[in-house]
RNA sequence: GGGCGAUUAACUCAGUUGGUUCAGAGUGCCUCCUUUACACGGAGGAAGUCGGGGGUUCGAGUCCCUCAUUGCCCA
């Protein structure tokens, strides 16, 4: 059989992605093992994969393909979220393609359009996590809107509106006028954004007296119903009890007066217009202020603004400047700098509107969440996020749960007779409370809020709710599975979600949702620009898969991703992910190649694989501390070097039989066992070329997938030392060859000089790397040869030529320079009593032994030098 | 405006309680090599005042202060 010269992963991948399934791998039921569990964040159901997910899951999946090689019952649920406004809007959006308006349609008609739409295009990302190797089990896919998944955010709501943790109440709301709903703080983002500042003309009423104010917002002012002043201002203090006009309108309001107002901030004077921004909101509540909303929901002007209506609000910005200062109103406008809320979602500018909304209480909450946290009982990592946490837990402000759309869980609450309301999880239920506050009342009076839940409202229950653990709080699977084990995911939703799932967790279970969180940075790209679809920035994960392989594109993605670091993404990742697969099918190229034979074992041989097998097993410990402490790209990092350098660029070339000869079968049983142990420590990285070239070693049933995580073995550090010296001396004769320009396949031969004592076992491997005839030991210095050091013992190879002595001579003085210099510091040190008196015994010995060390090498040095002068 | 981080080679990052020659890794770059696993490769090489300044210490990339730059979160 003959294996091509490069990898090509098209060819394997679906194979055993298909294969994996079949055989049913991913699958978990509860046993008597020990539970491994990550729940996936549940991607937008709008969605496509992009490359924060590809990180993202790719994290999970090394991590529950580990714990599933180290024996855990391993259980990765996968699923997406409804995204309400996102939904809500593409479907709107696809109705009107079609001429639908979404008004035309009752809310049944309008869900069933959803959900087809959801059955159409919801699964696309889901089948994209596969083409990257995800081993979720996807018999456990759930969508937050599945029936027993609304059931559970129904019975909460219920529950915790009884537990008075759930009000309804008019506030001041984050108003998004595209999605025409309410939306929570988190879900509004604040950009600095260049405005204008227009300063507007008042007059006073009975006066010719005019009041200059300031505001980014001039089409506000039709709903003003004050003007307020510092009392402290004494520009001002002359106004008391007088009346403005407000321009335009001519409508007469009053001048308030309230510390409130920053004097040095414009003119000191201050609109107030209470419908429309949170801070006049309260100062017209605190001086009973009428409140005049001049917006629609959809932010054009309303009936009350008088004039403009039925247009944009920011087309009014405009209008309304133009014709303020053809009045003579406008005095200056001057550019500004200001924060603007936009909505996460739409990305337009949010209205501070009053209305009618839900919301939940979160002080209780967060007592729990943040104990639980800080105390590390549930860790993050990177740690540094415990402190935004904490920060945002401290600041909790109660969390508005009602959004004025149809896709998502409509609110369980039911209107009777005007504003009087029941909760409860059926309208049956509902009437029966509603009885007992008025008995006549039937089936047909009650009018269920129209009204959905956030979505993020279905998602901080997801680590119990996919367990069915709000319904059926004892039932075997959520006993068996949570707490999950960890979750990974970005600090982006640390509030939106994170929080919140905790929050839930204690509530619901009493318990943590998770043990540890793993917080990836955001991808970006080569400017670090957030990738996102508008930017247009982000390349498709599934065309890099195509060019790179998966496994490629998995070693590109977590290469450069500490923990909680973003990173520029670099297509050039993939690209050395790709050339490692290629590496390492190589390996497998040569080893197939080999013909083996009953002959005896070569010592290079059995040096060669005594140092290697120690070597692994050091990695392996290396590479799961690596692990343990979530450092999955040094973990990666480990692997690469041990399959690439060590593996590879020295074992290979050391146990490789000379061309066109045998291996001894004792070498290549112990070549193909490494082999296996090293794909198995880079299957969670690559999951399909370790499998395919597991199965091209051998042709067996079992599957790298389910085999055991490799276990390190007593190490003997003594070996990895000699190696160590024994490398640097192949170097140096590699290098030596090199500036002579003697070819490799030629031999020379080495004498050696020992000043300290040394192992001679893995003389053969020198012999073999360096093309050496053989080495002598020697008594003294070999004259006109060319000549180097490895620690204290002196290394001489007979040239043919001449010396070139100068060069060799300055190469010498210079390493005795950098000796003495390195010796002056150690000196300094030891003849430094503070140092001999402070530093710990260990660190004084050690300084001796460096001492004792360069000693030895000046005097080998300047005998050299010497030796060189005198010919 | 408030808070939290970051700043180490051209790039992306390691560097644990201050103590081995601690200044590292990978990539990139430069030189040489199409040698019989791999040019998606091999063998070498150059490259950093550890952001600036001050301090503590026998000793600072590491601790403290300060300034600068920058990112994120919150208002």
């Amino acid at each position: 059989m003959s294996i091509p010269k490069s990898y090509n992963p098209s060819t394997t991948e679906d194979k055993w992605y298909a294969h994996w399934m079949e055989k049913g791998y991913f699958n978990s039921t509860p046993d008597e093992r020990e539970a491994y569990t990550i729940v996936i964040p549940p991607p937008n159901v709008t969605g496509v994969l992009h490359m924060g997910h590809m990180l993202n899951n790719t994290l999970q999946d090394v991590m529950i393909r580990r714990a599933r090689m180290q024996g855990f019952n391993t259980c990765w649920v996968p699923g997406t979220d409804h995204a309400s406004i996102a939904t809500e809007a593409k479907v709107v959006e696809q109705l009107a393609s079609v001429g639908i308006e979404k008004n035309d349609l009752t809310r049944q008609e309008f869900l069933s359009h959803a959900f087809k739409w959801k059955d159409k295009h919801g699964g696309i990302i889901l089948e994209q996590l596969k083409k990257l190797g995800a081993s979720c089990d996807w018999d456990r896919t759930k969508f937050t809107m599945d029936d027993d998944m609304s059931e559970s955010v129904i019975k909460v709501f219920v529950d915790l509106y009884n537990k008075g943790l759930i009000y309804r109440g008019v506030r001041m709301v984050n108003w998004d006028p595209s999605a025409q709903t309410a939306l929570s703080d988190e879900e509004v983002m604040h950009k600095e954004v260049n405005s204008k500042l227009y300063h507007i003309q008042y007059d006073i009423e009975g006066s010719n007296e005019k009041l200059t104010i300031a505001t980014t917002r001039p089409e506000t002012i039709l709903g003003d119903s004050a003007i307020c002043v510092n009392p402290n201002d004494e520009r001002y203090s002359h106004l008391k009890g007088k009346k403005t006009i407000v321009p335009l309108v001519n409508r007469v309001v009053p001048i308030i007066f309230d510390e409130y107002v920053d004097m040095e901030f414009g003119t000191g004077a201050l609109k107030i217009t209470p419908a429309h921004d949170i801070n006049d909101y309260k100062l017209g509540d605190k001086h009973g202020l009428e409140s005049i909303d001049i917006l629609n929901d959809d932010g054009t002007l309303s009936e009350e603004a008088e004039l403009y209506i039925g247009k944009d609000r920011f087309v009014v910005r405009e209008e309304i400047a133009a014709d303020l200062k053809a009045k003579g109103y406008l005095v200056k406008t001057q550019e500004y700098q200001n924060k603007v809320g936009f909505s996460e979602r739409t990305d337009v500018v949010i209205e501070p509107k009053l209305s009618m909304q839900w919301f939940c209480k979160m002080e209780e909450f967060s007592k729990p969440a943040l104990e639980h946290v800080m105390n590390d009982d549930i860790q993050f990592y990177p740690p540094k996020f415990k402190n935004t946490y904490r920060h945002w837990m401290e600041n909790i402000k109660d969390w508005c749960v009602s959004r004025q759309l149809w896709w998502g869980q409509q609110i369980p609450a039911y209107f009777y007779e005007g504003n009087k309301y029941v909760v409860a999880e059926s309208k049956e239920e509902a009437l029966i409370l509603a009885q007992k506050e008025k008995s006549d009342v039937t089936l047909a009076d009650l009018r269920q809020d129209e009204d959905v839940l956030d979505t993020w409202f279905s998602s901080w229950l997801w680590p119990i709710s996919v367990f069915d653990g709000i319904r059926n709080p004892e039932n075997e699977e959520i006993n068996y599975y949570y707490p999950t084990n960890e979750l990974i995911t970005g600090p982006d939703i640390i509030f939106f979600w994170v929080a919140r799932m905790i929050m839930a967790g204690y509530e619901y279970r009493q318990e943590l949702p998770f043990k540890k969180v793993y917080l990836t940075g955001l991808v970006r790209d080569e400017q670090g620009r957030k990738m996102s679809k508008t930017l247009g920035n982000s390349p498709d994960p599934i065309e890099l898969i195509k060019i790179y392989g998966a496994d490629g594109v998995r070693v590109g993605m977590l290469l450069c991703a500490p923990a909680g670091n973003d990173l520029p993404f670099d297509e050039g990742l993939c690209e050395q992910g790709r050339n490692f697969s290629n590496k390492i099918w190589n390996a497998l190229r040569l080893i197939k190649g080999w013909e083996v034979a009953d002959i005896d074992q070569p010592e290079s041989a059995i040096q060669a694989v005594n140092w290697f097998e120690n070597k692994i097993s050091k990695s392996i410990t290396e590479i799961d501390e690596s692990y343990s402490k979530y450092r999955i790209s040094e973990a990666l990092m480990s692997t690469y070097k041990l399959v690439w350098n060590d593996f590879c660029s020295w074992y290979l070339e050391m146990v490789k039989p000379a061309y066109e000869t045998p291996i001894d079968s004792i070498t290549h049983q112990k070549t193909i066992e490494n082999l296996e142990k090293l794909l198995k420590l880079l299957h969670p990285f690559m999951p399909f070329l370790s499998e395919e070239i597991w199965h091209l070693i051998d042709d067996r049933e079992n599957d790298i997938i389910v085999s055991d995580w490799p276990k390190s073995d007593k190490v003997d550090e003594i070996i990895l030392d000699d190696f160590d010296i024994v490398s640097e001396v192949i170097s140096s004769i590699r290098n030596f060859k090199k500036q002579k320009q003697i070819p490799n396949k030629e031999q020379i031969s080495l004498f050696v000089k020992l000043n300290e004592s040394h192992c001679k076992n893995m003389d053969p491997i020198i012999c073999k790397l360096g093309n050496i005839e053989k080495i002598e030991y020697t008594e003294k210095e070999i004259e006109g040869s060319f000549s180097f050091r490895v620690n204290s013992n002196e290394y001489f190879i007979p040239l043919y030529g001449n010396v070139d002595l100068e060069a060799e001579l300055e190469k010498l003085q210079r390493e005795l320079d950098y000796t003495n210099g390195f010796l002056k510091s150690v000196n300094g040190k030891l003849n430094n009593e503070n140092f001999v008196k402070g530093a710990p015994e260990q660190v004084v010995t050690n300084e001796k032994k460096k001492q004792a060390d360069a000693l030895q090498k000046i005097e080998v040095l300047e005998k050299q030098i010497s030796s060189i002068q005198n010919v």
